[in-house]
RNA sequence: GGUACCAUAGCCGAGCGGUUAGGCAGAGGUCUGCAAAACCUCCCACAGCGGUUCGAAUCCGCUUGGUACCUCCA
């Protein structure tokens, strides 16, 4: 690898050198989503993030196996015992098969996270498909002698854990903090202690998500999906676990006890979190009630929003925040980001067409490299995608100074110009122009006529014509530009 | 209450001990029949109080304010 890249790792608090196990490859394995329901801005963070570091570290020559799981059974909505899954509760509210819910809301989240330009995970594994895998490890758990059963369900053992391990190394949380301060809910009499957590639950009569087990009809618990399907896909130690900063206690937590009871040995190397998304200071979620669906940004149907909102923006507007800070929703934010990805789309527009000179200027010469040295070195400091477009941005001034012809460039020093910029917003930022290959020939003729039409009306100042024509046409949302270089059009 | 973390110009948002972040908005200008857009220039902030240091937005302490997790959550 010519770079290196330093990462965050929650579990240490520090940056540090990304060093795979195993060199060459990199395997990540990334929270999914409970699909229960449309894809909001908040599950755009995560997605986001590790897509930006799967692409990166591809870019670097990794290797990469990049793994998202889909979680389709198994999260309760309650606590334990009262509790219903979620799918079987959304499939009950709605009188579908509980898979026909989960088929449903995977597929829209997929729509969305193309539209969002998201690499697909190399493997997608879902919950439902990984039951034996789960039962094997509650077995090889309840073997450790880290789980018991109780009533057809089994537990994990935290306190017999926490004896020769530490619960609670990942969060900070020490376990005699939980137990004074884990609050007493219903049906946790199954359990020896409060802070206990389910491994298999015994399935109530009316509960229609259900697998035969030796310990009871029932279904896996909370946390056991992701350390079963890591294993099993990237190996009982693998490099990055990656997924939202909510879901880090109990969640990973539990993972790591869960992985150490069975495999002995931590499941990864690097925890990595990305924070959350915000909506007036406030954590965007379900729970809450205050999110806002991606669809509902496309058309701009949301009350919160003055407008409709493109998946770029969005994207954009993602990247310029570092994945470890909040994010808040804003209008004016993501109306700014509106702008400034354009202006950026624009700028490599032009840089497409500069004609190349013999020699490049000196102070081009230098810039150029150090253009492509700064944006690397973004990266490399813990996915810095903000300031990679800050470097983006930089690179816009030299752009436009060539596109009037201040400055000359050689073929070769335009080349690498253009290879930097649209590695890094393209290739590494997944950024897209949205707009660019929707016209048709038929389009592009028509258009040609009418302007053709409008510059004769000029010409002539017969100004009331080619006002009527520019004004008709905005009303069609097509933006005429007259610039020294001729006239431009566009689609809004 | 416990645990993690945050506080940067009108707004968003980088910064990890010493020289410009960047974007949006705003002001001036260039271009233009007029628009619009674009481009150029300008706008120098770090919650408060102490401390460490030759030097602090950056390290330490305290205070204030805020967030997340401790129940499903991206």
């Amino acid at each position: 690898m010519n770079q290196k890249i330093s990462i965050y790792n929650t579990l240490s608090r520090k940056k540090e050198n990304f060093e795979p196990i195993n060199p060459l490859f990199a395997g990540m394995y990334v929270c999914g989503p409970t699909v229960y329901g449309d894809p909001h801005l908040g599950h755009t963070r995560p997605a986001i993030t590790f897509d930006l570091i799967f692409r990166y570290l591809q870019h670097v020559g990794y290797k990469v196996r990049y793994v998202r799981n889909i979680t389709d059974v198994g999260h309760l909505e309650n606590d334990a015992d009262a509790g219903e899954d979620k799918i079987a509760k959304k499939a009950r509210l709605e009188k579908l098969e509980p898979m026909e819910v989960a088929q449903y809301y995977t597929n829209r989240y997929h729509d969305a996270m193309r539209l969002l330009n998201m690499l697909p995970p190399s493997i997608e594994p879902k919950a439902s498909g990984h039951i034996i895998e789960q039962m094997d490890m509650v077995q090889k758990i309840l073997d450790a002698g880290l789980a018991y059963i109780s009533n057809g369900s089994v537990y994990f053992d935290v306190k017999k854990y926490n004896e020769h391990h530490k619960y609670g190394k990942l969060s900070g949380r020490v376990l005699e903090d939980l137990y004074s301060n884990t609050r007493a809910l219903d049906g946790q009499d199954e359990k020896q202690n409060p802070y206990d957590f389910a491994l298999w639950k015994k399935a109530s009569p009316e509960h229609i998500m259900r697998w035969s087990s030796p310990w009871s009809d029932g279904f896996p618990g909370w946390h056991l999906e992701c350390s079963a399907m890591s294993a099993k896909y990237l190996g009982e130690h693998f490099d990055i676990h990656g997924g939202g900063m909510d879901l880090l206690f109990p969640h990973h937590e539990s993972e790591i006890a869960q992985s150490v009871a069975a495999n002995k040995v931590e499941p990864c190397k690097y925890w990595v979190h990305n924070n959350m998304i915000t909506v007036n200071g406030q954590k965007m979620g379900k729970s809450l009630n205050n999110f806002i669906n991606l669809e509902q940004f496309f058309n701009g149907s949301h009350p919160l929003l003055e407008q409709a909102y493109t998946a770029m923006t969005i994207r954009f507007f993602i990247l310029q925040a570092h994945y470890r800070s909040t994010l808040d929703f804003s209008n004016d934010g993501l109306q700014a980001a509106e702008k400034a990805l354009k202006r950026l789309l624009i700028a490599y527009s032009l840089l497409e067409k500069i004609v190349p000179a013999e020699q490049t200027d000196a102070d081009l010469a230098a810039f150029i490299p150090s253009f492509s040295a700064k944006c690397y070195e973004a990266m490399n400091d813990d996915f810095n995608s903000p300031l990679v477009i800050a470097n983006l941005f930089d690179s816009t001034r030299w752009i436009h100074g060539l596109n009037e012809k201040k400055f000359n460039i050689s073929k070769a020093d335009l080349e690498t110009f253009t290879q930097t910029f649209s590695t890094f917003m393209f290739d590494i930022l997944g950024l897209t122009n949205e707009a660019s290959g929707e016209n048709t020939q038929t389009t592009e003729g028509l258009m040609n006529l009418i302007l053709a039409i409008r510059q004769e009306a000029k010409t002539n100042k017969d100004f009331a014509t080619s006002d009527k024509i520019r004004n008709e046409l905005q009303k069609l949302n097509i933006t005429i530009k007259d610039t020294k270089e001729g006239v431009s059009w566009s689609v809004e």
